[in-house]
DNA sequence: ATCTGAGTTATTGTATACAAAACATTTGAC
DNA sequence: GTCAAATGTTTTGTATACAATAACTCAGAT
C-alpha cells in the first residue's frame, strides 16, 4: 500500500489550498484533477481521504470533495488549544528536560534575537519554531508531542501572517525568557502559564487581523 | 464518497483488534477480508486508511497492514495526555459552565453514588462517561471537545480493564465531588488539577521514571 | 551444509470499466 | 408562464483487470 502518489497530491492540494488558489467551499473534481496530477482516481481518492482527516477537505458522501477552510471561530478554537498544548508541553518538560535541550533553547533562543536586531522575520520565524519544537519534545511524551506538532503545522499559514504585525518579535522575545526562565527552574506551573500566554497572545493579535480585514471587506 | 462501507467495515475491524480476535502485529490480508466482508479491495482498502489514522492499523508501503497495538510506553503517554486534555477542559469550563450543565453534572455525578452503593460498575461507567463529557462540551471549545472524545474513545479498552482491577469507584466519587467544587466556585486551576489528578492516578510515578529512562537512553 | 541467486508466486498499487446515485435539462400539463 | 415529471448527463462508489514489487522456493556453488 504505497503512499507517496498520495502524499505527493495530497501535499501538492494542500498548498494549493494554503496559497489561495482552492478557495473555501471549492470543489476538487476527481476526474480533471487525477487528470491533472497524471495519476487515475484511485490514488486521488486516497489523497483526498488524508486530506479529510487532516480536516483540510470535507467529504460529503455522494456529493465529492469540498475545500474547507476552518472559519473564525474554529480558528480561533484552534488557537487556544494550541496554547493549551503548549503549556502541557511546558509543565512537563520543566521536570524532565534535559541540560542539553536547555541549552539548545537558549542557542535558539539567542538566535531569535539576532534576527530581531537584523530585523529579519522570516530566520525569526525558523529559530522561534526551533524553539518551541525543543520544548515539545522535550516533554518526554511522544504523543504530545506528535499531537502538538500537527496542531503547530496546521496552524501555519494563519501564524504566519499575523506574525508579520508590528512589534510582535520583541514582546516575543521577553516572553521566550520568562520561558527559559521557569523551564531552568523547574517551575512546571510557570512554565505553562508562560507557555499559554506567549502563543495565547498570538491567537488574540490573529483575532485583531481577522477583525480588520473583515472590516475592511464590508 | 461514500464511505458507509468503509465505515462499517472499519468498525468491525476495530472491534476484531480490541476484542482479541487480531493480535498485535497481524496481517490484515485484502483479498481474504475484502471477500469475507462481501466487498472488493477497494472499499476495504479506505477502511484499512481509516484505521491507519486512527492509529490501530499500520499501513507499510508495498507490505501490507498489520495490526498495531500501542506498547507500554505509548500507551502511558496517552494516558497522560488524557489527564492534561482533562485538565484544560476543567480549566476552561470553569469560566464557561452554564448553570445548566452544573445541574446535569449533579444529576450523573449522584447517579454515580447510586450506582457505587448497588455494586453496579457498568452503569458507574456509563454516568461517569456522561460526567466527562459534559465538562468536555462546557469548555466551550468544540475542537478542543472532539480531539478529547477521541482520545477518550481510543483509550476506552484500557479504560474498562483497569476500572474493573481496583475497587477505586468510591475514591473516584471523592475526586468528582473536588471537580464539581472547583467547576461551581469558577476556580479554573483548582478544576485543572482535580480533573489531572482523577484521570492520571494510574501510575504517574512509574510514568516519569519511564520518561526519564527513556531520554537517558537517547 | 549453508549461502547465493534466478525464477516463481503472492500481494500490493494503479488503472479502467461498470453501476448507482445525484444533478440538469427538456418536455408536457395545468 | 410555471411547475413537475421524466429522461439524459455527470459524477461518485465499487468491482475487476493489470502492473509492479516484494516474498518465497529451489537449484547450484563454495
Amino acid at each position: 500500500m504505497d503512499k507517496r502518489r498520495a502524499d505527493i497530491i495530497a501535499e501538492e492540494i494542500e498548498e494549493r489550498i494554503f496559497d489561495g488558489r482552492y478557495q473555501n467551499g471549492d470543489r476538487l473534481d476527481e476526474v480533471r484533477l487525477a487528470e491533472q496530477f497524471g495519476v487515475s482516481r484511485t490514488p486521488f481518492r486516497e489523497a483526498l481521504q488524508r486530506l479529510a482527516r487532516s480536516g483540510l477537505v470535507e467529504l460529503v458522501p455522494r456529493r465529492g470533495a469540498f475545500v474547507r477552510q476552518p472559519g473564525p471561530v474554529e480558528l480561533m478554537e484552534m488557537f487556544e488549544v494550541m496554547a493549551e498544548f503548549e503549556a502541557v508541553c511546558g509543565r512537563l518538560a520543566a521536570k524532565r528536560i534535559s541540560d542539553e535541550a536547555l541549552a539548545d533553547l537558549h542557542d535558539a533562543n539567542d538566535k531569535c534575537q539576532i534576527a530581531v536586531e537584523a530585523l529579519d522575520p522570516d530566520s525569526y520565524y525558523v529559530e522561534n519554531e526551533r524553539f518551541h519544537k525543543i520544548i515539545y519534545r522535550e516533554s518526554g511524551n511522544g504523543f504530545l508531542a506528535t499531537e502538538t506538532r500537527n496542531l503547530h503545522r496546521r496552524l501555519q499559514p494563519f501564524r504566519r501572517q499575523q506574525l508579520r504585525l508590528r512589534g510582535r518579535m520583541a514582546q516575543s522575545m521577553e516572553e521566550h525568557r520568562a520561558i527559559l526562565d521557569a523551564l531552568e527552574k523547574g517551575d512546571s506551573e510557570a512554565a505553562a502559564n508562560a507557555l499559554r500566554g506567549h502563543v495565547a497572545i498570538q491567537g488574540e493579535k490573529f483575532y485583531n487581523l481577522l477583525a480588520t480585514l473583515k472590516n475592511a471587506a464590508e
